[in-house]
RNA sequence: GGGUGCUUAGCUCAGCUGGUUAGAGCGCCGCCCUUACAAGGCGGAGGUCGUAAGUUCGACUCUUACAGUACCCA
């Protein structure tokens, strides 16, 4: 092994080993394991997030291939529709080319090669932390098998009335110009304006006041409301208004939906430009009048003047021309929430078109039931919740795009507008008899992205045709993603898993935080706080990463800022920490919370880990060379601390698969960390020294032995560094596996069993921290030798020292340690007590008594607070009472404790006072 | 407006069904280049667990209210 632990050097040649064993391949087993990638957007490259999410996946398939099950991670990637075409459009506006200039197909081109690019990108990326997915089984969203099932389900549905066509009031964005679904709208509150604009009432010389947002809709009015229990406007009933401006006469309509306290509690409708309105239409039996053509300009029905003009640019010509027939009452300040295109940042319009829709209510039950009747699991459980409220109030879903990129749906238009749904034009014509004299136009628009990435976890499987992966492999074992989708992705997934496999496409679902930066913030492109996880195992110099940071950004004027907070973030860049690293520290941020943020600092810590696991495995080597490693452990023949080891090496196993099937991560890494580091670095590889030191051969072997369990252990989480760790594993002959992520994982070693070992060791532990702090304590140079007394009438304790004098002698570095002798002078030591056993260290000339008093009084008044609590306790009449007897119990013991170890400090105190 | 989560050491976070001297990593301080590792070793200092009340023999843990904060839905 190399004397410099360097994961550049190691990891491709670990990973191309891998691929060339085939080791990603699903194997013909017993049982099986199965997880479906998420798969990321075709639009760029990996995030932290992905990251993230594809180390914990990978943990857990590397986990379950080692416990033996037959595994497939089922990768693939997603055309993301709307996302990867903007991407596509803006680097061609980049070159002064508009789609419209190249038209339909040459776009599709465009994006198919930027597909090609930006796929490759992702699948490397995915490589090199170490994914071990099974790349030939590689899926993308709008692959042929993938289309076909997409049109399957889609007839399917249509035949079954589940998907129709209808006109119906969808967010409209104008300037992407599609329509788009509830969920693709985020509602933003900003401060805005309220206007009380005068209606006239007709034959009348009344005004009615109505109170509006949005005044440049008035056009589109078709009545105004008020409630019927509103005794304001007892008088207006039956009567009917004019519009200002275009002078059009609209009744009076009552409603008990309209708050009273809103406004003038008056309100215009406006049903084909307003949720709430088009409901009202519908109830009410209005018109609905759409002034809007699909670009967001008005059209011919708001009359000559206002034909052409953009609605959002509008609203101040309307006020304008309000105030001049002296019609606008009062504007007061509100705040607004305004609907935004996630995607184009555009103002969304409500717009009646024509779409197509996916009916909910026959869907839903059933994927409502599955969770509640556990057949799907949320972890952490409280996410159920929020899955249960969406779906309790969900709309039907819009699911025709009008765009280019993506599944064209597949239905066929003839002149009079009929509609028929196929395979194809030919199936169409056959199936409905229409001859080729008939003109037949395929629908323009494409399906929305969730559509088809709703039917992941079977199509990727090969549906529908009755393949053998889909029999074993369905329904997968856990889906592992983000809160983010469950409405968007995973509801839509257990919908339709249900529908078309009849069996819920997930046992469980694992729902992970959102990584962020070190501040919290969400990482984004346009803010400028975004890490290619790359640059990470890589490192990366400061200038690169600014000018990647700053690389067509949305908004050009916020440059100067990023690069000043990357300046400040990163100084130096970033350093190069491996894929071990990178993993172990999303292995350990991966608690129950919903923010994870993320810190180099805490990267440093795991990077320092795996060179230490480097550093220990090279002793572990060093020290072992041409012994011949024997599996089977001789426990009795073991040395105290190595029965210790081995017995915490099992409980760490029994804690390992805990926290595995609990999906603790976080817990999961911080067992074996402080495992490594504290116990076995720090205590057991440093007795281990002694011993081989003293001449002890057997000690080797559990070194050996050791060494296996803790990189079968880690292996699914760092799988680089141990896999090249495990390499001279086989090169010394100590095992004959010849690649560590095939091996066994270890089981419980039930025969390892001795009872008074955690006494033993902690006498052990107690003594040689005892004396280390004495010594730090009062200053004396590590490389000062002292000699150590100790007195106990505990046999135990005597037993326990003799049998490891050597050891303590030389963890400590002392000269002797006696037991029970005389041979010093009180007067010249320092004494520090433990239970049953004061140790004494003479220390000539260098501590001064005062000094020494000090601490033990120090040390008498901690004891005695401690005391006083415990008496306080069992002084209370209630807790005698009612407490349980065990926990009394231990409360009495604790009193004894504190009570000798008070005795033993004051006299020591008395001692020194003469 | 409705919902969900969070608030524990300077920072990032653990703390299971109520009983610990409240933990870890990083950072900080002191000593040490000891033959696996200075990306290290040894030792140490930091917290009235957001506030207030309640339940209880006993509350970081349970209940309620409030404050701050984040997200989701409308």
């Amino acid at each position: 092994m190399d004397i410099k632990y360097s994961p550049d050097e190691i990891e491709k040649n670990i990973y191309d080993k891998w691929i060339k064993n085939n080791c990603f391949v699903a194997k013909n087993l017993k049982s099986n394991y199965s997880i479906v990638l998420p798969p990321p957007n075709v639009t760029g490259t990996l995030h932290m997030g992905h990251a993230f999410q594809h180390t914990i996946i990978d943990i857990l398939i590397r986990y379950n291939r080692m416990l033996g099950k037959s595994v497939l991670w089922q990768p693939g990637t997603d055309h993301a529709g709307i996302a990867t075409q903007l991407v596509v459009e803006n680097n061609l506006s980049h070159k002064g080319i508009s789609r419209d200039d190249i038209g339909r197909e040459k776009l599709v081109d465009e994006i198919w090669k930027w597909k090609e690019e930006s796929g490759n990108t992702i699948i490397n990326q995915t490589k090199r932390l170490g994914s071990s997915a099974d790349w030939s089984r590689n899926r993308f969203t709008m692959d042929d098998g993938l289309s076909e099932a997409v049109k399957k389900v889609f007839i399917t549905l249509h035949d079954e009335k589940i998907i129709y066509r209808g006109n119906r009031l969808v967010n409209w964005d104008i300037k992407l110009q599609t329509a788009l679904s509830d969920l693709e709208v985020t509602n933003i509150e900003k401060n805005g304006k309220l206007y009380y604009i005068d209606y006239n009432v007709l034959e009348s010389n009344e005004k009615v006041t109505v109170a509006t947002t949005r005044p440049e809709t008035l056009f589109g009015d078709s009545a105004i409301c008020i409630n019927p229990s509103d005794s304001r406007y007892k008088n207006l009933i039956g009567k009917k208004v004019i519009i200002p401006i275009i002078n059009k006469t609209i009744p009076i309509i009552q409603d008990k939906k309209i708050d009273k306290d809103f406004g003038t509690g008056c309100v215009k409708v406006t049903p084909a430009h307003d949720f709430n309105d088009y409901l009202l239409g519908k109830k009410h039996n209005l018109s609905f009048i759409n002034i809007l053509n699909k670009d967001g300009t008005f059209n011919k029905n708001v009359g000559k003047i206002f034909e052409g003009k953009n609605i959002h640019e509008s609203r101040k010509i309307v006020i304008k021309e309000l105030e001049k027939i002296q019609l606008l009452n009062k504007v007061e300040d509100h705040k607004i929430t305004l609907p935004i295109g996630e995607r184009s940042g555009e103002i969304i319009e409500p717009l009646l078109t024509n779409q197509w829709f996916m009916k909910m209510d026959t869907l839903v039950k059933p994927a409502i039931n599955a969770v509640k009747e556990s057949n799907i699991k949320f972890i952490p459980k409280n996410w159920e919740k929020i899955y249960f409220n969406w779906l309790n109030d969900i709309e039907d879903w819009c699911i025709s795009r009008q765009i280019w990129w993506g599944h064209r749906i597949p239905a066929w238009y003839d002149d009079e507008g009929n509609i028929f749904v196929g395979n194809d034009e030919k199936e169409v014509r056959q199936k409905n008899k229409i001859s080729n004299d008939v003109k037949l136009q395929q629908d323009n628009d494409v399906l929305d992205t969730w559509f088809s990435s709703a039917l992941w976890p079977f199509t990727t499987l090969g549906w529908p045709e009755k393949t053998k992966e889909l029999e074993l492999y369905y329904p997968t074992s856990v889906l592992v993603t983000g809160f983010d989708i469950i409405f968007f992705w995973v509801a839509r997934m257990v919908m339709m898993g249900i529908k078309f496999i009849k069996k819920v496409p997930f046992k469980a679902i694992y729902i992970h935080g959102l990584v962020r930066d070190s501040e919290g913030k969400k990482m984004s492109k346009s803010i400028g706080n975004v890490i290619d996880p790359i640059d990470i195992i890589d490192g990366i110099d400061l200038d690169s990463l600014i000018n990647k940071r700053t690389a067509n950004l949305v908004q050009p004027h916020l440059k100067e800022k990023i690069i000043k907070k990357t300046r400040d973030e990163f100084p130096d860049g970033i350093k190069p920490y491996g894929a071990d690293a990178l993993r172990f520290c999303f292995c350990a941020l991966a608690s129950t919370g919903r923010d994870i943020n993320f810190d180099l600092q805490r990267i440093e810590g795991y990077r320092n880990f795996c060179n230490k696991l480097w550093n220990a495995s090279r002793f572990v080597y060093m020290s072992t060379e041409g012994y011949v490693f024997e599996e089977k452990i001789k426990f009795d023949e073991l040395t105290t601390y190595e029965k210790y080891i081995v017995i915490k090496l099992d409980e760490l196993v029994t804690e390992y698969k805990r926290h595995s099937t609990t999906y603790r991560f976080d817990l999961m890494a911080a067992s074996l960390y402080s495992f490594i580091w504290n116990e076995y670095c720090d205590w057991y590889l440093e007795i281990s020294k002694i011993e081989i030191e003293k001449g002890n051969e057997y000690t080797k072997n559990i070194l050996i032995y050791t060494l296996q369990i803790i990189l079968k252990l880690c292996h699914p989480i760092i799988p680089y560094i141990t896999e090249e760790i495990w390499k001279e594993m086989n090169n010394l002959n100590y095992t004959s596996d010849a690649i560590l992520m095939n091996a066994k994982f270890p089981s419980q070693q039930k025969v390892f069993h001795d009872e008074n070992i955690h006494n033993e060791v902690s006498i052990l532990k107690n003594i040689v921290n005892i004396i280390r702090k004495t010594r730090s304590d009062l200053n004396i140079h590590p490389k000062t030798k002292l000699d150590v007394f100790c007195k106990t009438n505990d046999d135990f304790v005597k037993k326990v020292i003799k049998y490891n004098e050597n050891t303590i002698i030389n963890l400590v570095k002392i000269n002797k340690l006696e037991i029970n002798s005389d041979n010093y002078n009180i007067e010249e030591c320092i004494t520090v007590t433990l239970k049953n056993l004061k140790i004494f260290m003479p220390i000539k000339n260098i501590i001064d008594i005062a000094v020494e008093k000090n601490r033990l009084t120090k040390n008498l008044l901690n004891l005695e607070t401690n005391l006083i609590k415990i008496e306080n306790k069992l002084n209370n009449k209630d807790f005698i009472e009612k407490a349980p007897s065990n926990i009394i119990e231990e409360n009495l013991n604790k009193k004894t404790h504190y009570n000798n170890e008070i005795k033993s400090v004051k006299e020591l105190l008395k001692v020194l006072s003469n």
